[in-house]
RNA sequence: CGCGGGGUAGAGCAGAUGGCAGCUCGUUGGGCUCAUAACCCAAAGGUCGCAGGUUCGAGUCCUGCCCCCGCAA
């Protein structure tokens, strides 16, 4: 089949190889425009289109597909779009060019979990399981017919970045396959149960902002969801910290520990035991954190250089 | 030319107003102990990012460069 990609980061990238390297032909590829970004000046490219550009394939970039796009995308006249973390909403008129109609690869067990931030999200709310899901692409966000989908555990110390890779590499699988039903003509679709459908913003900083209200569970997953972007974050001595690891601690907490508030360091916290805060229901233990001007280290070296004292207290602060 | 922080021992850091290079940890040796990752004693380990300049004297002041990082996007 003749097929036009198009996505954006990393995750989309196993799907786009899979595709590059599979019978199917690569007609063109689509991600989103270059964003000025980095420290200084300069401008990087998406995951997608250095593949792109690697592998010889066509490449657009469309500020908004379905108003600068229709003309080229006629043109090259695909038997099959695909898209995955694409990143724009398609119009009717889009949707209607490809002989086989589109369909998207989203890295939940959907209806749960659609929009911009599945993978986080199911690590986040502390889920047991996600997966893949190949749906059609419709107009609405991630409500298509679903095509077929794979399950898979979260392992308990996941990180997003870590999931992120192990469900690209199950939705490229998924994705060849069901690209070979519709050759066949054997697929079938599925109405999503639209009532159990939840929806995901993308995590922002304000969101990956560390809550020590919360119990060691619920800050442990919000620590692993949001690795390794953006980083839970917390306030010390108004100075933002990144917390890139933690994990619910195994140390029993003395009646002066419990007495303490939440986001408190605890006095048995040394560089040679660790970094111990208390939170609303126990304690967690930071293993790797970032000071402004710092790299990621460490807990335990942090302590050495006295940044951080028992008795120092975290704030949570949105404004970080 | 978006804003800002930083490069000092193997690691993490401190070193107002220029005057013998320090702290915590680690490492090595010794001691204590039934024993120890615990405790005590001792030692080793630094062209203070690079290159110039000012000065009797620069980690510290001036100039240029390299590298790391945070924010904003």
């Amino acid at each position: 089949m003749r097929i036009v990609f198009l996505g954006t980061p990393e995750f989309a990238v196993s799907c786009l190889d899979a595709l590059n390297k599979s019978k199917h032909e690569v007609i063109g590829v689509i991600c989103q425009p270059d964003k000025p970004t980095e420290r200084g000046n300069k401008i990087q490219f998406c995951c997608v289109k250095k593949y792109a550009i690697e592998n010889n394939l066509k490449l657009f970039q469309f500020a908004k597909i379905s108003r600068d796009g229709v003309e080229e995308l006629k043109e090259l006249n695909p038997d099959l779009m695909v898209t995955a973390a694409y990143g724009q909403i398609l119009s009717q008129e889009v949707l209607n060019i490809p002989k086989y109609g589109v369909i998207n690869v989203h890295a939940s067990l959907l209806p749960k979990y659609r929009g911009a931030s599945p993978i986080q999200s199911a690590i986040i709310h502390g889920d047991t399981e996600t997966g893949v899901t190949i749906m059609k692409t419709e107009i609405g966000l991630d409500t298509g017919d679903i095509i077929d989908s794979v399950k898979t555990p979260i392992f308990e110390n996941e990180t997003y970045g870590e999931l992120s890779i192990r469900l690209s590499e199950i939705g490229a699988n998924l994705l060849l396959s069901v690209i070979d039903r519709i050759e066949k003509g054997t697929v079938t679709y599925i109405k999503q149960e639209h009532f159990n459908a939840t929806i995901t913003n993308k995590i922002s900083k304000t969101d990956a902002t560390i809550n020590w209200n919360k119990s060691s569970k619920e800050i442990k997953c919000l620590v692993l969801g949001t690795n390794p972007n953006p980083i839970a974050r917390t306030l010390l001595n108004g100075e933002m910290v990144k917390i890139y690891k933690a994990k619910i601690a195994d140390i029993v907490l003395t009646d002066e520990d419990k007495a303490l508030e939440p986001g408190t360091v605890l006095p048995e916290s040394s560089s040679k035991n660790g970094l111990f805060v208390r939170t609303f229901d126990g304690a967690v233990e930071l293993i790797d954190i970032q000071f402004p001007g710092g790299r990621e280290l460490p807990a335990k070296q942090i302590l050495n250089g006295r940044k951080i004292k028992p008795l120092d207290k975290f704030v949570y602060d949105i404004n970080v």
